[in-house]
Formats: C-alpha cells, structure tokens, sequence
DNA sequence: GATTTCCTTATTAAG
DNA sequence: TAAGGAAATC
C-alpha cells in the first residue's frame, strides 16, 4: 500500500498514449468532452484518467463516479483498474456501474425519503406487463380496449421525459379526451408499483432525480462526495439521464463526457444526440478533445464508414484515420435469398478459416433485427460451424430462472404477490388458474396479501376441500424453505464477503431443490431442454456466489451507519439479475462464431465482421424509410457502428428475396452500401444499381414461382410489360386497388426489383 | 384442470 | 413461419 504510488509515476501513466490522448488523461478542464471515433482507445483513456486522479491528484477512489450503459462496459472498467489498485476491495468503493445500477444504489439508502420501501424489486418489461395487466383488472378494465404494451410504451416515453401523471393532468396539450383516459391509469400505475415496491428501469431514474432535487442533504451529501464525474457513451444519454448527470456534478467536480456523435445509436430509446453535439450550451466552460486516430481497423474499411457517414447532417465532423495498410476489400455478397445468403456467408467463414488458419471466434455475424439469425443459424449448424447467439432470449429472462428467483424472493419477502402467483403451482400442485383468481380477489378485498390469507387459514374453507389441501401443503412447504434459510442465515454473517457467498449460495439452494424445481425441470419429458434448464439452474447458483464477492453490502454512505442485512444481500442480487442482461462474450475459452444485433456489437470488436441482411427494408429498416424526419441517420450510424467493428475484413450481404412473416418480399440492396465508393469494394454476384459483371451473376432463373391469380386489370403476376426507363420486365406481384394498385417488376439485373404504381407508371404489356 | 387445436398477429434495436 | 392466446376437447 505504501508503495503503491510510487510504481506509478505520471511519466509512466502516460506511457503508450498518443498526444490526444495525453490531453485527455491529464487535462484539468472543469468540463471535458472526448469526442472518441471508434477504435481510438476510449476505454483506455478512461481507466487512464482515473487513474491518474487517484494517482497525481490524490482522489480516493469513492470520489469517483464513471457511469457506463452496459455492464459488460462497466465490468471491463473495473477489471482495467483492478490490477492498478492495491487490493480488489478497493475497486468496490469506486462508483462504476450503469446508470440503473447506480441510482439503484443510491435509492436503496434513501428511497425511504420519497415514500418507497427501499427493499423494492426492480421490474423488466415482462414484470412490468403482469404488473399493468394486474393493475387493469382492480381497476376493471379491459386490456383489449387499453392494450398494456401500448400504454407501457406511453407510461415509458413520459417518464423519460420526466413527466409524472399530475403533471401531464395539468398541461394542456395531454388535455385531450383520450389521453384522459391513459393519464389516469399512469397515476394508478405510479400509486399501485409503489404501494407494492416495484420499481421498472424509468422509475429508478426518475425517482433518483426527484430525491436530488427535493432532499439538499441528500444532494450535498453527493456533491461533497463526488470530486470527479465520468460519463461513457454520452452521446446515448436521454433527457433524464442529462439531468441526473448534472444534478450529481457539483459546481466544483470535474466533468467528464466520452462519447462518439456517429455512434447514436439509440434515438428510439429517448437518447438525444443533441447532448453531445450542443454541451456548451449547458457547460459554456466545456473543452473538447478529439480521437481520431483508430486503431483497430484497416484503411479501406475505415474508408468506407467514413463514406458512409459522411452522408449525415447532425454530427460534429471528425474523420478517423490509420497507420495500418489498406488491407482488404469490403466484400459485396450478392444472394438470391436468404438460405443462399446464409450458406455463403457460412461458406466463407469455412473457407477463411481454414486457408488462413484463424479460430471461429474470430467471426462476428451482425444483423440488424434479431429475426433475421435464423437461417443464419441454420446454415451454420448445417455446416458443422460451431457458433453462439446472443440476445433473443436473456439468461435471466428463462423461465426456470424466473421461477428459481421468485422463490429466492418469498425466502424475505412472502408478501409478494407477484412472485408467489408466479411458482404457486410451479412445479404443479393442481393449483389452477381459478383458485388464483379468488385468493387474488379475497386478498385485495382484505387488503392485504396472499401470503397473509394463506397463512391465517382464512381461505381453506371446507367448502372445496381438494383446494384446501393444496393450499395447506404449498403454505407448509414456503415456511420450510424459511426456516432453512433462517438456519442458513444463523451460520453465515453477512458482513463477511466469503460468508456472504455461502449464504447466498445456500439460500439459492434453497430454492431450487426444496421447492421442488429441480426434480421438476430435471424431469421434464422434452429431453432436449432438461439438460440446459438444469444447467442454468446450476449457473445461476454460481452467478449468485460471484455476486456476493464482488459487491459486498456498502455502509449507508449517508448516515455512515453499517446495515449488514441478508435480506439487503437478496433484494440486491435480485435487482441485478433484473438489470443485467446475463450474456457477455464468448469466454475465454469457447470458440464459437458470434451472432448478434448491431446494437449489442457496440463497443466489441471482431478481425471478421459480416453485415447481413443490408436492403433496404431491412437495414435501413423500413419504419426508418418511412419516417420523415432524421431516422435514416440513425439507420446510417448503425451502419457506421457495423463497420468499425471489423478489424481485417468486412463483408456485407443482401438478399434479392426474402422470406419473412409467412410472404415473400423482394428488395433492393441497402443504400448504404450504395454510398461506399466502388473501388473500396469487392462484388461476389451482383448488385443491382451498381456496375455489373455478368460472369459472375448467380444462376439468373430466379426460382420464385410466380403467383397465379393475382392481378390488377389487365396485370397478372407473370405478365411481361414494359417501362419506358428501365426497359422489360416481369411482373412478380401485386397490390393494392383502383389508384393505388402497385406491381413489382423485375427488370434486368442493374435495375432490380421495382414496385411501380400503375397511375404512374405507364406501364406497356407486352406479348 | 390439463391438453390439444385453431386462430390471430407480428418484427426494430435493450437496461 | 412461429408464437401466443382462445376455444374446444379430453
């Protein structure tokens, strides 16, 4: 410990950083944004700069707050820091974490100020389904008439923008008839997830930023706290997520925002790239520093996602560079539809793999929609490529894993209605869904919880002794787990991290086998799901053991009180399983191909990046070609995040037909492809609107078969006609009626597919 | 109460 | 197509 500053002097801290990045290490600017190109080291000069705040200016590590998005972005930060730090209980007490997680944290001392019961669970968009459609029914109303995703997504777009219903009561513009309706369920959402402590993503930061600005102590005791402030990813911020920033940035602490305008990719979330673009306008002290040097990727693919994005408006302009050799091509793969666009990608990775002696995990495929991995998946596994998906289906999102949580839940909290209607017939216990419904109803007319019927005989009547017993025996088992995990308790202080592990490995034990899960999903008749579900079970008891090494429970920070409680230790692992997604990078040690959206490849990096999928209608996706305003930026800097993944080579393919939702859709490739300069590419088949070699066109008879019967006037799918510009063609299918009838033609292969209304289009037959 | 069959609907992206 | 819900059947 003594030494421990000496062995990292200033000179040595700055070592290997590129003048740009020096400045940004060591600035000691009030405010400063980083503007970071992909590639340029951003993580680096933030673990970098950290350091040399703990290092050359003497902050100790709990004055130090870096906010992140991802987990997987703050875990990477903390393992950066954790061999510079003298011990690992050290990394504990700097502040990283996401923005959820952090103001977790802080609700979790002080959500008792604002009417909370600090212990409350926190909700993810399935919980938060059940808990609005348990919130109609009391209220009586029919979620087919108000359809809860709908109002979910209502209720998510005002708190956002930090709107509370009362609010929205009162401005005029929500006045209207309609909206009436919907602003009065939001109020009694807000009153019925608080009076059952649950809290969804929003509430978490919104009720943070209520509690800053309504408590001074509370606020000041954060501002004297926190001497520097560290934002990743800034230009992904929302509205809220703005004000929470500025509310823990004293007057007086450093500000520091990383962030890459090119890289917004999450406008549809709330995000507002106007936040990094416009910061002086908040901050009119505010220093800029740029990376534009990149180190990741070749010159011709740095060269084509500069072309690309050069095409958009709202960015503050910076055009990355490299040292490295131009490298490769960016390969155009032309595919007739989506199973052969599958098989050749998956033939190339065959291919490149083998001739260039390289692992599977080198291989990224990217997607913009998590529909389109199928035939992917298909394909690879056809050709004995081992690969792994990510996203689709999260690993705290399956069923045996809910089921095992909510278990975990009543151990503490037996009151939870949520979790008990969950695994009250899990495994099955002949309690259907009819006896639910009326221990809900008697519950709610005794206000009071199931647990609290079940428990007071209240409800085992004679009059439906079957029911009874059931109940009695569920009732029976529920106090045996408790009182094991009160045993457990007894043994294993908490306060001890080692200990803390045991408990919460044994409490997790508790309920996977006492309850009966384990025999339940081990036993399950579709052999093909009973290994994984147990697997999961049994990874699940490993993720809680690691859970309680590295978080162990913080002191009240405010009151300086130590509250050591089990029950603190539960609510929190269940709160991070809800915040986190549960999947990270292929490990270490498997080597598998990776499949993934472009929004979950940000920040990861691949030697071989293939983009599927990249037409027009898909990627740009077509509500983005839809809309009117700046969507299709968006589109183009997801494009540009899909591009600097790649390190060696680049690959982008497109499918002329595609089979999806039960029809057939024809496209054309993605503009954006469109926008690369040709001599940055390599064509395998062939594109249409751009150069053709006939030689090496796929096998041209395009096997779609014609659909008989479907017509406009004298247009018949099959029927040869022809344009005026783009020549002959056949027609390939129909829609639409009287003015608007459309028919798809197919011309010549620099045309393509085109989808042509009649009105206009002067269309000829011809025999 | 459980299981099977039929019918509707859906596709942006995630903490 | 496939997933999820409602209706029908066991």
């Amino acid at each position: 410990m003594q030494n421990f500053q000496n062995n990292y002097s200033p000179e040595a801290l700055l070592q290997g950083l590129n003048p740009a990045q020096q400045e940004a290490v060591t600035s000691d600017a009030q405010v400063l944004r980083v503007i970071a190109g992909a590639g340029s080291g951003k993580t680096k000069v933030l673990t970098e700069r950290i350091k040399w705040l703990i290092n050359v200016e003497h902050l100790a590590a709990e004055q130090i707050l870096a906010i992140t998005f991802t987990n997987k972005a703050a875990a990477e930060m903390r393992s950066r820091l954790m061999g510079f730090l003298p011990e690992r209980s050290y990394v504990n007490r700097l502040w990283i974490g996401t923005f959820h997680a952090t103001c977790l944290r802080i609700l979790r001392l002080h959500a008792n100020l604002m009417g909370w019961d600090r212990n409350f669970t926190v909700m993810n968009r399935a919980d938060q389904e059940k808990t609005l459609r348990e919130l109609l029914a009391v209220l009586g109303k029919n979620p087919k008439e108000f359809v809860p995703k709908e109002i979910l997504a209502r209720i998510s777009r005002w708190k956002e923008r930090g709107l509370r219903a009362d609010m929205l009561a009162e401005e005029r513009a929500f006045s209207a008839r309609a909206n009436q309706d919907y602003i009065a369920i939001y109020r009694e959402y807000e009153k019925f997830c608080r009076a059952n402590a649950r809290a969804d993503f929003d509430e978490l930061i919104l009720l943070t930023i209520e509690l800053l600005e309504q408590e001074e102590m509370v606020r000041n005791h954060f501002h004297r706290l926190f001497r520097a402030v560290f934002v990743d990813e800034f230009q992904d911020t929302n509205e809220l997520q703005m004000r929470l920033i500025q509310l823990l940035t004293a007057d007086d602490a450093k500000l520091f925002v990383v962030g890459d305008e090119d890289q917004s990719i999450y406008g549809w979330r709330g995000a507002q790239i106007e936040n990094i673009l416009y910061l002086e306008r908040r901050y009119p002290n505010l220093h800029t520093v740029s990376l534009e040097e990149n180190y990741r990727s070749t010159g011709n693919i740095l060269q084509a996602a500069n072309a690309v994005i050069a095409n958009n408006k709202k960015r503050l302009g910076k055009k990355l560079w490299t040292a490295a050799a131009d490298g490769e091509k960016i390969r155009v793969i032309s595919a007739f539809n989506e199973k052969d666009e599958a098989e050749k990608i998956a033939e190339i990775i065959k291919k490149t793999a083998r001739e260039k002696n390289r692992s599977w995990r080198e291989f990224a495929i990217l997607y913009r929609r998590n529909s389109l991995s199928r035939n992917l998946e298909y394909s690879l596994s056809n050709q004995e490529i081992p690969y792994r998906i990510y996203g689709g289906l999260r690993f705290f999102d399956r069923q045996e894993i809910k089921d095992a949580l909510a278990y975990l839940r009543l151990l503490n909290h037996p009151e939870d209605n949520q979790a008990l209607e969950r695994i009250i017939n899990r495994p099955k216990r002949s309690i259907g869904e009819k006896t639910i419904d009326d221990l809900r109803l008697a519950a709610w007319q005794n206000a009071g919880g199931i647990w609290n019927l079940l428990t007071n005989d209240f409800f085992i009547s004679a009059n439906f002794p079957k029911r009874a017993k059931a109940l009695a025996e569920f009732t029976s088992l529920i106090k045996k787990m408790q009182a094991e995990f009160q045993e457990a308790l007894r043994e294993n202080d908490c306060r001890d991290a080692e200990k803390a592990g045991q408990l919460l490995t044994r409490a997790l034990e508790i309920a996977i086998h006492s309850s009966g899960l384990w025999d339940f999903y081990s036993n399950e008749n579709d052999r093909t799901y009973s290994e994984t579900r147990s697997d999961n079970l049994e990874e699940l008891v490993s993720a809680a053991k690691e859970f309680a090494l590295r978080n162990p429970i913080f002191p009240d920070n405010f009151t300086g009180e130590t509250t050591p409680d089990a029950g603190i230790l539960l609510d929190n692992f269940l709160a991070s399983c809800t915040l986190d997604a549960g999947d990270y990078e292929a490990d270490a040690g498997e080597n598998r191909v990776q499949l993934m959206t472009i929004h979950s490849a940000k920040g990861l990096e691949f030697p071989f990046v293939f983009v599927a999928g990249c037409e027009d209608g898909i990627f740009p996706s077509y509500q983005a070609l839809q809309s009117l305003h700046d969507e299709i930026e968006e589109e183009r800097r997801l494009c540009y995040v899909a591009f600097t993944r790649a390190r060696e080579e680049l690959s982008c393919s497109f499918a002329h037909i595609r089979y999806e939702q039960g029809r057939e859709h024809a496209s054309d490739c993605s503009r954006f492809l469109k926008e690369i300069p040709e001599n940055l590419l390599s064509m395998q088949g062939f594109m249409p609107g751009k150069t053709v070699h006939p030689a090496s066109a796929p096998n041209a008879n395009f096997a779609s078969a014609p659909r008989a019967g479907k017509t406009a006037g004298k247009f018949a799918v099959g029927k040869k006609v022809e344009h005026s510009k783009y020549g002959r063609g056949v027609i390939k299918d129909v829609e639409g009626e009287g003015e608007r009838s459309r028919v798809l033609v197919r011309f010549n292969f620099q045309i393509g597919d085109k989808w042509l209304v009649l009105k206009y289009a002067n269309l000829q037959l011809v025999e």
